[in-house]
DNA sequence: GTCTTGCATGATTATGGGTC
DNA sequence: GACCCATAATCATGCAAGAC
């Protein structure tokens, strides 16, 4: 195989007729049958609670239309893997698939890396599917993950040692960002912390209310979110992306932050039995102080590093 | 008395600033 | 340059307090 046809074609990366294709949407058909939204909002409308629970019986099919979503969703970072070996003289020139750079990307990171994945993409998920402040036109144009330096240097440590130390965290910046566009102008940007947890942690809750406070109007990874598009030329969709993000980087005014906490977790509270979610239903988190409109998105889900090892293709 | 919850702390890796 | 310390980040674990 060429290192063009690795590059750009179907076994890794998926081809367009313009090169790395695009997201193109977050939505799941069978999204009905598996998760059910309950929606609290406050007296004053500025806060919302939406209490996500699963059906299992509807898991399977589900899962089976996310897993190459959440693929596709790597497929930039794979992209960049390999692009170094890239040599644009020599197009022909054949590759090893031995030496695929992406390889084991990011199956073979430790289950807490790929649940901090797993969250990230999650939060961009549910601000598609179920339309966060009542917005239905949320857009994630890409995720973040090929910004996570410390997981690639891991992953060339594996390739050359087999050996993967424990978990990867700390990666910087916004952990997704999903804006709504209209007339090529984006118009409204939602910020989402997100965290997911096997069980259950208050502390995450916490922290990532104190996270989500931050003062800035736009996002600091606006510069990064250029640069990742760039990737995805030429091609006109990337192009509107990146044309909308630069007004916005220079924009003062015309545009609304919207604040969102997405909390995956495995447990559902047991007590007392009035108790229905871990994040108040009512009002905000003591710890926001944001003074923007905030929705917290609480995901009750069942067996979640199972489901994680799935969705990863992860070996148990 | 048992189970659950929430807080504090630890593990792990990287980065940056200060001091010698 | 080497070393130390603080900070940042995510998630697990341990333990005291509270709920039933």
């Amino acid at each position: 195989m060429s290192l063009h046809e690795l590059l750009y074609t179907g076994k890794f990366v998926r081809e367009t007729a313009w090169g790395l294709d695009m997201l193109n949407g977050l939505k799941i058909e069978s999204l009905s049958s598996w998760l059910s939204a309950d929606i609290a909002v406050s007296s004053d409308e500025q806060y919302r609670h939406n209490l996500i629970k699963e059906n299992l019986s509807g898991r399977a099919g589900a899962l089976a239309e996310l897993k190459p979503l959440i693929q596709k969703a790597h497929d930039d970072a794979r992209f960049r893997l390999r692009k170094f070996l890239r040599d644009d003289l020599d197009p022909l020139k054949e590759w090893d698939e031995d030496d695929d750079p992406a390889e084991g990307y990011p199956e073979v990171f430790d289950l807490t890396t790929l649940k901090g994945y797993f969250g990230e993409f999650f939060s961009g998920f549910v601000a598609e599917n179920f339309a966060p402040f009542g917005e239905r036109n949320w857009r994630v144009p890409v995720f973040l993950f090929r910004f996570h330096e410390t997981a690639f240097d891991q992953l060339a440590m594996w390739h050359q040692t087999g050996q993967m130390n424990t978990a990867i965290v700390g990666r910087t910046g916004d952990d997704c960002l999903a804006f709504v566009l209209e007339n090529g102008k984006i118009v409204k940007i939602l910020f989402l912390e997100a965290k997911c947890t096997a069980s259950h942690s208050s502390q995450m809750i916490a922290e990532a209310h104190k996270k989500i406070s931050n003062q800035n109007q736009t996002p600091v990874e606006l510069m990064r979110l250029v640069d990742l598009l760039q990737a995805y030329r030429p091609n006109p969709e990337a192009d509107v992306w990146i044309t909308a993000l630069r007004q916005l980087y220079r924009a003062k005014e015309g545009f609304e932050r919207f604040d969102c906490v997405s909390y995956v977790c495995g447990q559902s509270p047991q007590k007392p039995r009035s108790k229905v979610s871990w994040i108040s239903r009512a009002a905000p988190h003591q710890n926001y102080r944001g003074g923007r409109k905030l929705e917290a998105i609480e995901v009750q889900l069942s067996d979640v590093e199972d489901l994680v090892r799935f969705v990863y293709g992860k070996e148990a």
